[in-house]
DNA sequence: CATGAATGAGGTTTCATTCAT
DNA sequence: GATGAATGAAACCTCATTCAT
């Protein structure tokens, strides 16, 4: 996230501007943009929307400040473009767990669980783009709604059509979780806020916490 | 907070400075300080600790900005009397919360479920603590250490004695919610923090969300 | 100088501002005059005008802030009575140095030469004021005036006379420390200001600087 | 004088920013601090460390007052390279007044104590640039130390020089100005605390006050 | 396109002075 | 007289944003 993009593969010709190639006017624009996403995304995680500063943003980013207001409008646009990119692995993540699942449904639902540990106990960014969503989300609502469309509610789709597929298969009894597939997600998300709370000092055992999510959940759904 | 100065032992009559009643003194200094803390929370939760500015909170409690700073050393001493002031009534609700009860532990449960809720539903400040809370709290370890100490840590341990209980006289089977109460608490976070990020936008439907919750969680606990 | 001034020696009556007696009141008043000027001049001693707090000097001196008020107009006045109140033991000392001597003139002039270092090797105020004088005095001319008029001009005045009897008595010859007799105070005055600059950092071997100060202007005045 | 960025290397044409000259950069770049450090000596001056207003210097300057933080780190920064750049042209003079001087060391003592008073008499910086040493130097010991390294030693070496030149050419006899040079400065030094302190209101007579400091010194030296 | 110097509003904090008690 | 809580005017410093080059 934090490497440095490298620009050194520029063809002899030098300086940047005097491209000719427009194809690699558009190359070297997304390079520079996605340079400046992840620089923001680091300095928005560490400090949040208001304490980072553009300064730092762009330096790490390897450009100088006003570069910066070529690609975004202001601050608050380059966030909510970090906090946009945080979220697209998350998209693709639960695309794919339920994809083409084979086997009992009980195995499917333990390895979306466990899926759903990843972001916590690997350093993923999926906590800190609850942070942020949490800590600045509500003077956002375009951000929130996207948040909502792109993310919770799919994600819960997702977990809902788990619980279906259960049911149907004669798996699963009938419980609430049905309707409120958010119950299935809970421990997960307790954690993330444990975490942020608490960082490593009052950890929960992580391994032996998402076991128990799993079995607890599953003693509910069996029929 | 901010060690009271208690000048209650002065002898009746005489001396000192020409100074009404001492005891007037400490009461207008305790009820300043509430003022100040009141409007603190009210910015803070508003705004954030950064955006907040003291100049709204001294308006507020109708004081001058100065004035603060007699009672509080620096903007985030302020914040963090007004986190822990939002803590207290948590810690009162907690303590209740087991209390004397007699009956079926199933009604306990229920019971404590419906507890927690009353945070989400009515507007009451618990919410926004945890917004503070995850939004800033990893910088200050100490209040991060206080509010585990004080609600988080006391607050599981109420949930866990509910459980044993439950075991104990074979209502409840052996879950892994003995060891991790969380699990009975998630589903409730979870409301907190949807309504935290998605405001009245998405809102639960609360009534029947507390409900599932408990239904979920009994059918993984009953015998 | 910084010693609390003790008011525990109060009759039995009890309460300060009760007192009868207008004789007590003018000795009491007279005394915490002194206590806050002995604690203005520490405060103003370390940190300068601007720089020391009137807060702190309250403290030191056992009173209310507001007090300070009661007894001097401003803080600029406050300081100025307290250098005044540094400059009145100069005023004795220069008092002293003429005196009724009988002995060769040099003799005299090299206790003279001696009692000027006094001030600087032991911790006397005589350099700290002269970091007052030359700090803020040009801002206040007044106080300058007092200071050339009861302690400069005497002072010289009072060394021109030891030069003028040596010529008398045929010891010294004419030179133009009859006229000037800043001449034969300056080394000391040079090792003031060196030991306000640099401290104990690079500080001058003071007794054997003082002897040559001595040896060096009596060279150039003996006949 | 806070790091110059040295540009010059770059080649002729070409790439970098689409920027200027960078040479021209550096210029603009060099006259802003001239300004900034121009406006901060008269600030300074008039009105010492503390009291001195960074708005006041920037408007003095003609820049915004952020800009002071483009050059300067902090108001201490500032005051610090106000100072030294009042003490450069000191070290100049002073490096040039012994220089290549040939004819009797009388003379050059003469020239060197006519040199010293050119501070005092026109209304150069060295004054005032002893009252900011002498206020504020206590609490800067870097300071303190690069004006001792920089102005105090350099010149009381070069004092010391020619009095052993006077010596080994038979011209003056041994005295303790030998050591201590100090002694051949310091009725310079007292002019200028004079003229510190008093200002216009008694102020010496320094054209014979000048010449009575060498007869004085003299007479003291002469074989 | 890219730069980075410059801006200046806005924030926290300090502290001399006042005044009700 | 004495107190000390309260005031509010500055002061320093930060940093998002602009713009000449």
């Amino acid at each position: 996230m934090s490497e440095e993009i490298l620009d050194d593969s520029l063809p002899a010709g030098c300086c940047g501007p005097a491209d000719a190639d427009p194809r690699q006017r558009g190359q070297r624009r997304r390079e520079r943009e996605a340079a400046i996403v992840a620089a923001a995304i680091d300095e928005f995680r560490a400090a949040g929307l208001t304490n980072a500063r553009l300064d730092d943003i762009a330096t790490r980013a390897g450009v100088a400040k006003g570069t910066l207001y070529l690609y975004f409008d202001s601050k608050e646009e380059l966030f909510k473009a970090a906090v946009r990119s945080l979220i697209h692995p998350l998209l693709e993540a639960v695309e794919q767990q339920v994809a083409h699942f084979e086997g009992p449904t009980e195995e499917l639902l333990r390895q979306a669980i466990r899926g759903m540990y990843r972001d916590v106990t690997q350093q993923t960014d999926g906590c800190e783009l609850m942070r942020l969503m949490i800590a600045e989300g509500h003077r956002m609502p375009d951000l929130a709604q996207f948040y909502y469309n792109e993310v919770a509610a799919r994600g819960l789709a997702t977990l809902r059509m788990i619980v279906w597929r259960g049911i149907a298969k004669g798996e699963f009894r009938q419980t609430p979780a049905a309707e409120f597939p958010h119950l299935l997600l809970a421990p997960c998300k307790l954690s993330m806020t444990w975490q942020l709370i608490f960082g490593k000092e009052h950890s929960l055992e992580l391994d032996r916490y998402a076991e128990a999510h799993a079995e607890f959940v599953l003693a509910a759904l069996r029929a």
